[in-house]
RNA sequence: GCCGGCGUAGCUCAGCUUGGUUAGAGCAGCGGUCUUUUAAACCGAUGGUCCAGGGUUCGAAUCCCUGCGCCGGCACCA
């Protein structure tokens, strides 16, 4: 930073500087290191018990509120766990002391040991008697009353926001218990998880407009990964009999509540299963997933009850489009009907049933009837949370789904499924049968939590350049 | 990409409709008083590229145009 730039800071900004420079001339190293807390600010509280006061313990977090009393000092200290109150006393720790804690900036990261004990007004406080500054902060944090509500802030700084809005910290705790959750079943149950690529010459598995990346040193064009599918199934000619994925996949698409270009996605790949398979496992990782964020299977999202408890509603799209347009219809004007008039009507959990071929270049037709394939969207609230066929392994069909896609492709369809030779050559050494599934992570994450937009659950979302 | 709303102090917000001294408040920060507070209180002095650029006007935070960003809707999509 420059001179004249420094100079340019608001006022409360320069002072931190300036005391930060006072403090380093009195001999406080303002960035230390080596301090061990002996407890959080949970486990401190939870010490205390019906005792009048504890042995000394020592917490480390970061100073969120000064309040000072003349000869007292109370402050709250934030860890990971929460908050606990400070309480410095002239008379305990002597003038020098006191005025060196008095000192000390919101935002500040201390290191303090003493005895817990309750205030006057119950509160379960610590007695400073002695402490450290381990990180001085330069940046005031926002108002302790109103907290951080400018949403660009929130997500372009969600450092801030994590540490003024502590219920943000509790979404993405469930986000992690959630996937968490869903990594234990699919052990369980004998998936192995693994990884594949993110950097593909073919993007793959889906309908989407991908990323477009190089690489130098090859000189070749690469892309980011729309999908996992094509990957996880060559593992199951490979011999792997159960996989999964949690990865991240991009797509090149427009942003918005809920949308974002990089997004998690978990498919998982079963052999000798089918489409009924995995409607089952859809249940159960929606179950467990309610569990691990601590929420009932009877909920609510924006204020509209929904009930998750097994099993869902199970029906045939053909139904639903003709119970809902009095139309009966095949191939893409099935879909198309389906998305424009049904899909939004969906509010409880419901299993769309046997997709169109047309829209469906991976999943195995019906024996009873080749137009339609056993496939399978669960919608939720008018919104899709999970997607999963009987597979295709026929490798002659496979071809032939891909010349199809192919055609709408040379059409002008940019999203049509590209051709992928290596792909067909994996399906020609044999693809046992099996049922697939993928699941919209961010998504589940947003209703177990009841969070109106993407953002809200991913913490660093794709924002446009700072102005 | 299109349509609508929004952008004022570090943070939370007034002011804009109907242009008019030097742009306000609370919190935070700074200087004081105060030994059980918890949105601490009280006194004092501060703090601004009113998103940016252009225009209209004697005069623009306010009206007009363009651009940027954020939010929402549509389109695309999970």
């Amino acid at each position: 930073m420059t001179e004249e730039k420094e100079l340019d800071l608001p006022a409360v900004m320069r002072d931190r500087r300036e005391k930060l420079e006072r403090l380093r001339a009195a001999g406080v190293d303002p960035y230390s290191r080596g301090f061990k807390p002996t407890h959080t600010s949970e486990t401190a509280k939870a010490l205390l018990g019906d005792a009048e006061r504890t042995n000394p313990v020592t917490l480390a977090g970061r100073l969120m509120v000064k309040r000072l009393q003349g000869g007292l000092v109370f402050a709250d200290l934030q860890d990971a766990r929460g908050r606990i109150q400070l309480m410095a006393n002239r008379n305990v720790l002597g003038d020098e002391n006191f005025a060196r804690f008095a000192d000390l900036d919101v935002g500040d990261i201390v290191g303090v040991t003493g005895p817990i004990f309750k205030t006057r007004r119950g509160e379960i406080t610590l007695e400073v008697h002695s402490f450290q500054l381990l990180t001085k902060s330069l940046r005031p944090l926002p108002e302790k009353w109103h907290g951080l509500k400018d949403v660009e802030i929130r997500y372009r700084q969600r450092y801030v926001d994590l540490i003024a809005n502590p219920q943000v910290r509790e979404v993405f705790r469930a986000r992690s218990k959630i996937i968490t959750s869903i990594r234990g079943l699919l052990d369980e149950r004998g998936f192995i998880d693994v990884e594949t690529p993110v950097l593909q010459e073919i993007p793959g598995g889906g309908h989407a407009r991908p990323f477009l990346t190089h690489h130098n040193s090859l000189d070749r064009d690469l892309f980011l990964r729309i999908a996992l599918e094509l990957h996880l199934k060559r593992l199951l000619v490979g011999g792997f009999e159960r996989v999964y994925e949690v990865g991240r996949v991009f797509r090149n698409e427009g942003l918005s509540p809920r949308h974002n270009p990089e997004f998690t996605l978990l498919e998982c790949y079963q052999a000798y299963a089918d489409y009924e398979d995995m409607m089952q496992l859809t249940e159960d990782l929606i179950v467990v997933s309610a569990m691990a964020a601590g929420r009932p299977l009877e909920t609510a999202y924006e204020g509209e009850s929904v009930n998750l408890t097994p099993p869902f509603r199970r029906e045939r799209m053909a139904d639903l489009v003709l119970e809902h347009t009095g139309r009966h219809a095949v191939g893409e004007e099935l879909n198309d009907l389906f998305e424009e008039h049904v899909q939004a009507r969906l509010r409880q959990p419901t299993f769309v049933l046997d997709y169109p071929v047309e829209v469906s270049p991976l999943a195995r037709p019906r024996e009873d009837d080749p137009r339609f394939v056993e496939r399978f969207e669960l919608i939720i609230l008018g919104r899709e949370y999970a997607n999963a066929f009987t597979e295709l392994t026929d490798p002659i069909d496979q071809r032939a789904r891909f010349e199809a896609q192919a055609a709408k492709r040379a059409a002008g369809n940019v999203e049509a499924h590209p051709m992928d030779e290596d792909f067909l050559r994996a399906v020609e050494y044999g693809l046992p049968p099996c049922g697939g599934l993928g699941v919209g992570i961010d998504r589940l994450v947003m209703l177990l939590n009841d969070q109106p937009s993407v953002r809200d659950v991913i913490l660093f979302p794709v924002m446009k350049a700072e102005s």
